[in-house]
DNA sequence: CCATATTTACGATTTTGTTCGTAAGCTAAA
DNA sequence: TTTAGCTTACGAACAAAATCGTAAATATGG
């Protein structure tokens, strides 16, 4: 059986995440498509990587066709949740706010971005 | 010669240089004393990576005396900005702002923290 | 039908990161 | 001085991740 809790995606596993995401699903030759686009790997890296991301119930494909059809089985969001919780426990000493504070400070920000943040700032402090 | 541009720390590496800044500098001894607490692992094993991060910059050291003395040769901030970064990349299609709403909708933050965020906030509404 | 191209599977290799055993050198204390 | 303990250096083993070559199966189109 596959795994339950698929572990923490690899670098080059979330580089095909990325794909899945946004295209809904794929053959590995799209993703490899757009992989290769932005880095040098042969195609045969692209597909191995999606097997093994298969094995461990990263993404699900449907294999009735030759051609197998894969999608993600993790969704952006836990996966993100679960990244930048490592992330603020490995480098902000657990604190999500100092991780803002970098986030905010470092990074261009757009004016309607600003405002939607401070929405969300706002119903927090209410509670 | 070593590197120029030290490259992005490992997962080991950054616990090592978690110790280093918040100590300023420390001996192999001292990091290690302070892993051991959370992990099980042993000395030599930490001197080993100690000794890989000084190869390639990571570290500084002063070897006049037997015991060497090491501190982070790359600044917290500059590390956190570099991966924040990276995970804005890749992980939020570029935008800093879906960051902070991930980090600040799933984690716990105090009202302290969150006025604090509204200062910067503030700040950056200015401009 | 035959040749060509595309796909999957699979194993082997390479690369990177982690862990530790062992040896050699120094220091301090008995 | 000898011994015990701590230090660094170094290589080897191990583990995880990434890369690719090759072969077999399946289409495709001439």
């Amino acid at each position: 059986m596959a795994q339950q809790k698929p572990g923490k995606p690899t670098e080059s596993e979330l580089e095909i995440l990325q794909v899945l995401w946004n295209k809904e699903n794929a053959t590995v030759r799209e993703v490899h498509e757009v992989l290769a686009a932005s880095k040098d790997v042969g195609y045969t890296t692209t597909l191995k990587l999606m097997q093994i991301m298969h094995e461990k119930g990263l993404v699900s494909r449907d294999d009735s066709a030759k051609t197998h059809i894969y999608q993600a089985a993790v969704s952006r969001e836990k996966t993100q949740k679960h990244l930048v919780g490592k992330m603020i426990d490995g480098l902000f000493s657990g604190s999500p706010a100092q991780l803002v504070m970098q986030a905010l400070g470092n990074h261009k920000t757009s004016k309607d971005e600003l405002e939607e943040i401070q929405q969300l700032l706002n119903s927090l402090k209410k509670q």
